[in-house]
DNA sequence: TCGCACACGTTATAGCATAACGCAATTGAT
DNA sequence: ATCAATTGCGTTATGCTATAACGTGTGCGA
């Protein structure tokens, strides 16, 4: 799936997201948007929902709150699971791939017989910078 | 660590989960037990925030949603990383734990001098028998 | 017996997410 | 040209998830 154009709406929320240092949750980023008009959680939700879909923004499950993707050019849904590292003092997260991990999960959904359609795989901890 | 005798409150809401045959969420929680006196969402979460620390409950990150650990009696947190797979269709949850993914993103992080302290895994889809 | 730690109860509030309505613009088939 | 379907948008209201802040009671060691 090749990323449409996006509308007014989503483009201004995936630049605050493209220009934040750390994750938004969806209430920051409707306050970074009043200036430009956004009134209702919906607004946000719903630009938030489609830049999802197109695999341009991911979802960190445990901290409520959303992140640019890191590669955003190429398609983030083809290349297997998503991987984050958040550091709980600075907010920085760092995405990773890893085909290994990947296989692995997979060969143990496929020995269940589970169907996989959504992965989350966070790990919270301190970043290089912050753990000294 | 050993897991220490549970509190009323507790026990309660232990007993819950483990009956529930799927995640439940802290407010289904409260409902199943307010006929055991529980009024607030409070009761619940103290109690959660306790069985999470001594590793008889895990929290669905994805779904807001809380299980009973599938082997309560040896001590989940020494197992190294925990992982889920859960049905959308009928809720179940299977419990995992594999060292070779454990491994392989421990290294990852290493590699990053990452210092990881929680960890959440969970694949979404549907069952054996929901997939049919 | 004083002080501390801990579980508990209650009220209030904060934070995250969606339902349901209606309008406007676009597209595309007839 | 026109109608229907789709999609995005705006607004109000509401529901679900989680915690803050206060006070009470109980047990236990110094």
């Amino acid at each position: 799936m090749t990323t449409p154009m996006l509308t007014k709406n989503q483009t201004l929320v995936f630049d605050v997201l493209t220009r934040a240092e750390a994750p938004l949750s969806a209430y920051t980023i409707l306050d970074k948007l009043r200036d430009q008009g956004f009134r209702a959680p919906l607004q946000v939700y719903r630009a938030l929902d489609k830049l999802l879909e197109y695999g341009v923004v991911h979802r960190l499950e445990s901290i409520n709150s959303f992140v640019a993707c890191a590669h955003p050019d190429e398609n983030c849904h083809s290349h297997g699971l998503v991987a984050f590292a958040i550091c709980e003092s600075c907010g920085q997260v760092i995405e990773f791939h890893d085909h290994e991990v990947d296989h692995r999960l997979m060969d143990w959904l496929k020995s269940q017989k589970f169907k996989a359609e959504k992965s989350t795989i966070e790990i919270r901890g301190h970043c290089a910078k912050c753990a000294a």
